[in-house]
DNA sequence: CAAATTTGCGTAATCAGTTACGTAATTAGT
DNA sequence: ACTAATTACGTAACTGATTACGCAAATTTG
């Protein structure tokens, strides 16, 4: 029995919730399954690292969406494996900005190769979707985008 | 600029992630806007006891498919706010069985019309989809409970 | 029916994120 | 050019979940 998928529409966030730690926890058996040393949640830091180039902790955190507490805590992970490197910007003393280190680069391909395969599969699994679920995310981010869901809740409902 | 979005069939599990927090906050802003002192999170313990009337700790964490401590905690909260009440279970005197307090109780039909509310906006939301995300959610639900996304890799990769 | 195993619960430590707050560097206003 | 406001970063405390572990009660089994 599973009751979250019963109550439908009123506990979709917990099923989100789920979807989102299996898909975390199939990409971290895939590196493992590689004999890679390399965590899952360090993967959207890394990748726009390896992207960008070099970019300053206020400005990773504002692209990836997360607070800039968690960048420094994903850095200092990123950091103690020896994968990243960060050094002082010299345009503005206030920013750390932050890099691949050389071991970080080597590691580079082999990781962008697995990336690669993981997404090849998930497209083509998400393909075979009567209904895709990146579209509906992709819906639903853009209806939240245009009004709040408290917003559209008094409207809905008359209480505006 | 939204890198997650970018990222598409890679980044899908963090979207997901934020779209399960989008929908706790909304929620949580619904209870506030009526007034009521009570949170999203509580919303499957309570909702699974109102139904059920009473259950073990056990009992509610499979159902619920989260572990048991994580019951514990909540049932702490709810406890505290005299929302629901325990007593160790007659016939096992390993379980402790919970249940709706006479405050969680007159409580409910306030907390049920809420839902009744948010559900119907939901559900009219995402039939306005033109990819149902509960559709797609169900989809890929069932599609991991076939096989393992690690199997499906191997599988897609001629790996195995 | 006694011993071994399993089950139910509780606590502690950990994890990946958050909010709150402080400090130093930069930018804006007059 | 001072002063005020803002920005960037770091740390601390909290949150809501997890895993790991231990104990007591129930169940299985030889």
């Amino acid at each position: 029995m599973d009751l979250l998928i019963e109550l439908g529409a009123l506990a979709f966030a917990s099923r989100m919730k789920r979807m989102s730690e299996i898909g975390m926890q199939s990409v971290a058996d895939v590196y493992q399954f590689y004999g890679i040393d390399f965590e899952a949640k360090y993967f959207p830091l890394f990748y726009y690292l390896s992207q960008k180039g070099e970019a300053s902790i206020m400005e990773i955190a504002e692209v990836l969406n997360v607070t800039h507490p968690a960048i420094i805590q994903t850095a200092k992970g990123l950091e103690k494996k020896g994968l990243i490197i960060s050094k002082k910007s010299s345009e503005d003393a206030r920013k750390r900005n932050l890099k691949l280190s050389k071991k970080g680069k080597i590691l580079l391909p082999k990781l962008q190769k697995i990336w690669a395969d993981v997404k090849e599969l998930n497209t083509h699994i998400f393909e075979n979707q009567e209904h895709n679920i990146l579209i509906a995310l992709k819906e639903l981010e853009d209806i939240w985008t245009e009004k709040t869901y408290i917003e559209r809740f008094k409207e809905f409902h008359k209480l505006a």
